[in-house]
DNA sequence: ATCCCGAGCGCG
DNA sequence: AAAGCGCGCTCGGGAT
């Protein structure tokens, strides 16, 4: 059954369709949770409860200790078959006006992108009057039903719609964080908590250093880059930019303390102790996660930056007692999603190893004999998937391209699609945005009358441009959409693994509280956190999950998706 | 005082 | 070793 649920202007909350087709019950929203735990708890019903936004519902089922198997989130869905161009394009305009409230992502937190700390613990979601959201769902279903890929089009809303509730999970969850193990990485690295207005003890001291070196002022502003570059061209150290990479390059006493002074000032003010003190709570980090945030359908993340930990502070990151991290990372899945896609037999072959299981994508193209190294099949696939042309990636391209003609003919096709200003589609439906009107005057600015060499070269560089991004778009885009079904499959199967907590008297129960559960996802990665006892068995079902997810988007295409799998206790204790 | 943008870094 | 995709976030500095 498919029960609609949707707020009344009086606050109440009406849910139709469940048992009975037509059926309507108005309950208090506080009451919500019990009607959903009863229908979830019914074997049979296998309720896909339908709502306007999963961030708008969802926290307060799980508030309440409810956790449900099944969504079908109406605003992503829509945002997906509005543009898909295999969905017959949905068009609504009565969706298109709802009201920012429920159309953003900002229901999650205490206070939208405030941390958490600021405004205390999270008050009351805003009511916001939504349109008929059975109306809605009527359009998308005749949008998939018309659609000339309607299975794909389906899989793609359920795994949508699957990621909107692990993201609202692993939000309440949190990621489990040891604040004095990571005020510890801080003290080591920058010197003790400065008072506020002033600079650690370590910075200090390069900031002394690098001033020497350039013989300058005691003022020198060392966090303004035009005075910065200024003394530095004073003192002739001969850089055109402060980029790490182009600093690395030259030849000075500066360039040293300078470098070490660039990567602290990066800890201290990315992940130091403001964002502790915003972030984390309780023992658990609490970043917010936006599904479908990027055009391509990979997740962004708001408040935290769960999807940019930086590799240095990932020891905070540990098991509570008892428990354990099981970590998977996917092997080179846009390589492998590239040839399931283009139907890449020789691709696929390259990525399944010996036994046929799976194994390194890049050695199997050396063993196939098309490069020489892994080094360059690596940064030649990478080219062949971003549009690079310089290099030894351009040099490899004439090669891999004999070796893997599917592969490499499929994405040079996106990218004249998109020289050609069309749109092109992920392997499930998502479709790519055309370019915008800018984009068309700058193309038909080289053909207008008095146009110039200039012009034209700029139209050319636009397109190139444009074609970049379609290029990437489909295989981005696709292995975002593998990502969401291994993580839909990894979910259903976890809950299955998990006993019932027993309920404390007068405690609301806590649905993760004894069962392994998502809690960090980093677009090919994942981590779950999980009883020690259940680790081995968690590590069986996200292999399973894998092969359930190559399965789903391939069918019986050989592509293989292999993970590397860890248990551990620390988060850097991973490879 | 507030908004916006480019530069830069780190993540995939 | 580094130029080609997608982000979030912070800062300085200019515009408002």
């Amino acid at each position: 059954m498919q029960p609609v649920v949707a707020s009344e202007p009086d606050g109440s909350v009406r849910v139709r369709g469940l048992r009975v087709k037509d059926a309507e019950r108005r309950v208090g929203a506080t009451a919500l949770a019990g009607v959903v735990r009863a229908a979830e708890s019914d074997a049979a019903a296998m309720p896909r409860w339908t709502w306007s936004d999963t961030n708008r519902w969802y926290p307060l089922l799980l508030a309440a200790g409810v956790r449900i198997e099944r969504a079908h989130d109406l605003r992503l869905a829509h945002r997906i078959l509005r543009h898909s161009v295999p969905g017959a394009t949905l068009s609504s305009e009565q969706w298109d006006t709802m009201p920012p409230a429920a159309l953003t992502n900002g229901a999650l937190g205490a206070a939208g992108h405030e941390p958490a700390t600021l405004f205390g613990a999270p008050g009351p979601i805003e009511e916001a009057v939504e349109p008929d959201p059975l109306a809605e769902l009527d359009a998308q279903r005749a949008a998939v039903a018309g659609s000339c890929e309607a299975a794909r089009l389906r899989l793609l809303l359920a795994a949508e719609s699957a990621g909107a509730l692990v993201a609202v999970e692993m939000y309440h969850a949190g990621v489990p964080w040891r604040a004095e193990i990571h005020e510890d990485i801080l003290t080591e690295a920058l010197g003790p908590r400065p008072r506020a207005g002033e600079r650690p003890a370590r910075l200090e001291d390069l900031a002394g250093r690098i001033r020497a070196a350039l013989d300058a002022p005691a003022g020198l502003n060392l966090d303004s880059p035009r005075d910065l570059l200024r003394a530095m061209d004073h003192a002739g150290v001969g850089a055109r930019s402060l980029r790490k990479w182009e600093l690395e390059r030259l030849d000075h006493p500066v360039i040293e303390p300078l470098l070490e002074y660039k990567s602290l000032f990066r800890l201290m003010t990315a992940n130091g102790w403001a964002w502790l003190d915003a972030w984390v709570r309780d023992g658990r980090l609490r970043s917010e996660y936006v599904v479908g945030g990027v055009v391509t359908g990979r997740w962004a993340s708001r408040g935290g930056g769960a999807l940019q930990l930086p590799k240095s502070v990932r020891r905070a990151v540990v098991a509570d007692p008892g428990w354990m991290f099981v970590v998977a990372d996917a092997a080179q899945i846009e390589p492998r999603v590239l040839a399931g896609m283009a139907g890449d037999e020789a691709m696929a072959a390259a990525g399944r190893g010996a036994d046929g299981r799976g194994a390194d994508l890049y050695e199997g193209i050396v063993a196939s004999g098309a490069v020489a190294t892994r080094e360059l099949a690596k940064v030649g696939m990478l080219g062949a998937m971003y549009g690079g042309t310089t290099g030894s990636s351009g040099q490899v391209l004439p090669r891999l391209a004999r070796a893997f003609p599917r592969s490499l003919a499929f994405v040079d096709e996106a990218a004249r699609a998109g020289e050609r200003g069309e749109v092109v589609t992920t392997h499930l439906g998502r479709s790519s945005p055309p370019p915008g009107a800018s984009w068309h005057e700058t193309q038909s600015g080289a053909y207008q009358d008095g146009a110039g060499e200039a012009e034209a070269a700029r139209a050319r560089s636009s397109a190139r441009s444009w074609g970049r991004f379609t290029r990437n778009f489909v295989v981005q885009g696709t292995a975002a959409e593998w990502a969401m079904c291994w993580m839909a499959s990894i979910r259903r199967r976890l809950w299955a693994l998990g006993q019932v907590p027993d309920a404390i008297d007068g405690q609301v129960p806590e649905p993760f509280a004894a069962r392994p559960h998502l809690v960090l996802f980093l677009h090919d990665e994942v981590v779950i956190h999980t009883p020690s006892a259940l680790a081995e068995v968690v590590a069986d079902e996200v292999r399973a999950a894998a092969d359930e997810a190559g399965r789903l988007l391939f069918g019986d295409f050989p592509v293989k998706f292999p993970l590397s799998v860890s248990v551990a206790g620390s988060y850097a204790q991973v490879k």
